[in-house]
DNA sequence: CGGCATCCTTAGGGATACTG
DNA sequence: CAGTATCCCTAAGGATGCCG
């Protein structure tokens, strides 16, 4: 088993684990990058299919300087990119375009909308569906089984650091 | 059909919807209570397992202060609760627990750290499994038809606002 | 249109010290 | 153990104005 250590998730934690800290949590690292309230709603307005700046300052509902920033950070960091493109007969124009990585951040948005649509807004304003066959979408957490799970359901298992000591 | 607009993901905007701003928006509403990287962290603790004050503290890497900011407010939000308790022997001690509407906020979580781990950290250092059968287990988007879906796959349907104008 | 410079206010967060 | 109080610094974000 390539494991060293497993915690029943809501049990006890093992005190030696310290892969609780702040240098071997995922979910710390990734709010490095998206750390911002306003920088989720750029992101949030990419998927929607924004791509110029006044678009985005105006619907992300953010200061010009604000959505500067979110912009060039997020472009910096690899989840969006710009590009300049011209329509033809009208000038070039710069567009922000989601990167792999930053479509890749799809699932968490969605999470946090079906959250909020829960807990915090009555139900939600918009519904997610299936292009192809309609019906509505949803995150899902699921064992490669095909199990649907809740928290309770799960353990955590930490995986050894690589790359040292490597007996 | 119940919707007054559908959008495709990635498509250009009708600028007279407007749920792409604030007020309709549950991300943003999922963010106003849920706002910074501290808040996020506390709550992954919570999923871990830690009840007492200074274990997240000293797990979250936040100062005291900090700590008891982001405890009273999640309390005061809903999704922690806090109860005395006596072990037998000992003296009263408090734990942080997490409420139902806490726990709703595992798949947030889930997915953060599963972007983390690809993006940002190299692998990852932990990894899910179902508790019953070992398989691992992830965060997937899925219609109620059960197909697996990306962004791309998606499209966006505003419902109508509830008690107003009725008809 | 797509920004940047400047200035300002508030929020996030650490350090230290103290209390029940 | 479980916090509070105080102080200080930096980051987040708005308002205004300018610029290519």
């Amino acid at each position: 088993m390539s494991t060293d250590a497993i915690v029943q998730m809501t049990g006890k934690l093992d005190p030696r684990e310290r892969w609780s800290a702040v240098d071997r949590c995922s979910i710390g690292k990734a709010l490095d990058v998206v750390r911002t309230r306003s920088a989720f709603l750029v992101m949030r307005e990419a998927f929607y299919g924004t791509t110029r700046f006044d678009d985005f300052a105006e619907r992300v509902g953010l200061s010009d300087p604000v959505t500067a920033s979110r912009l060039k950070e997020l472009v910096d960091e690899g989840l969006l990119e710009r590009e300049d493109y011209r329509e033809p007969g009208s000038r070039t124009r710069k567009a922000y375009r989601l990167t792999d990585q930053g479509a890749d951040l799809f699932p968490v948005l969605v999470a946090l909308m079906e959250w909020g649509d829960r807990w915090e807004n009555d139900g939600g304003g918009v519904e997610l569906r299936h292009r192809d066959c309609g019906a509505r979408a949803h995150i899902e957490l699921r064992c490669e089984q095909g199990h649907t799970l809740e928290s309770g359901d799960l353990e955590l298992a930490v995986r050894p650091r690589r790359k040292r000591t490597a007996a």
